[in-house]
DNA sequence: ATTACTGCAAAGGCTTTGCATTGTA
DNA sequence: TACAATGCAAAGCCTTTGCAGTAAT
């Protein structure tokens, strides 16, 4: 864990980026977590630590860190309104967000990637990133929803 | 083609909303498009037909008839921004879209309804609707890219 | 005659940006 | 000492909303 943040403090500093108190706490935070956070509640976290840190630090920091690789940038949420960051490492995650509950139910990425292959493949194409956003009811959402006979069959 | 308008006119009837011109004059406008369009580009195609429609009723239109299930609404573009509809007949449509040239190319979806029904026997769930977007370079700037020694390998 | 719909302009929500200041190298 | 990075507040961009007026049933 201090290793990925060793590492990116290097890949800064080989590309000319300062390494400041801000980026080191951004990369803190990201490193204790595992799930998509939005830039907010990223702020949030930072800001315990370092109460002086600006919205518009996170913004530009985390922006940053996606042009470098660093983090994955998605948009998760039905409605696509906010974007959400997580450190890029380990495997891509995908959810199916509850438009009842706002729950995220994970979803296996091995068919998006064999999407993402075959696209390159078949035209030509280079994929630099994919994404998946799925809009349903969770499972609990769904047994109970199917139970009330409030349930209006969906498409599949 | 007037034979869509007609049953969308007669579900608005049907479901106690009102028939009014703008309505009719969006369902003509989005009758005419294959594509993906925004809500501006929407608005000013119907803007020469009839010159005092509003942004605000394209947006209150669109959402309308997407919760009434006459228009899909996704967003396509890479940055995720715009929101785009068109008139829900026909399969449905991904793309890839270019971040050098900003074409799309169209993407098959064979697999992505293997997604969504291997989600919903697995795990419970119910699907609504699924998104996929591809960020990458189409075919012909992958070729330009690679030509000019600009490549960096992309993800896949 | 109702009551939904529209246009306008203002507000909302998330993100970016200009500028003076601070801090890294 | 240079110059990138920061904080603050303002602006941007897309979308929604309040309200008074208009039009469909």
């Amino acid at each position: 864990m201090p290793h990925l943040i060793d590492d990116a403090e290097a890949m800064l500093r080989e590309r000319g980026f300062k390494v400041t108190g801000q980026r080191t706490l951004l990369l803190q935070v990201l490193a204790g977590q595992t799930n998509y956070l939005d830039a907010e509640e990223i702020h949030a976290l930072a800001h315990m630590q370092d109460a002086s840190i600006s919205l518009a630090t996170v913004y530009r920091t985390l922006n940053l860190f996606a042009e470098l690789g660093l983090v994955d940038h998605r948009y998760v949420e039905p409605d696509h309104r906010r974007e959400v960051f997580r450190l890029s490492e380990g495997p891509e995650q995908h959810y199916l967000t509850c438009m009842r509950c706002g729950a995220r139910t994970l979803i296996h990425t091995d068919l998006l990637n064999r999407m993402a292959h075959e696209l390159v493949r078949r035209k030509g194409v280079s994929v630099v990133s994919a994404c998946a956003c799925f809009t349903g009811y969770c499972a609990k959402c769904t047994e109970e929803l199917k139970a009330a006979g409030e349930f209006t069959p969906p498409v599949e």
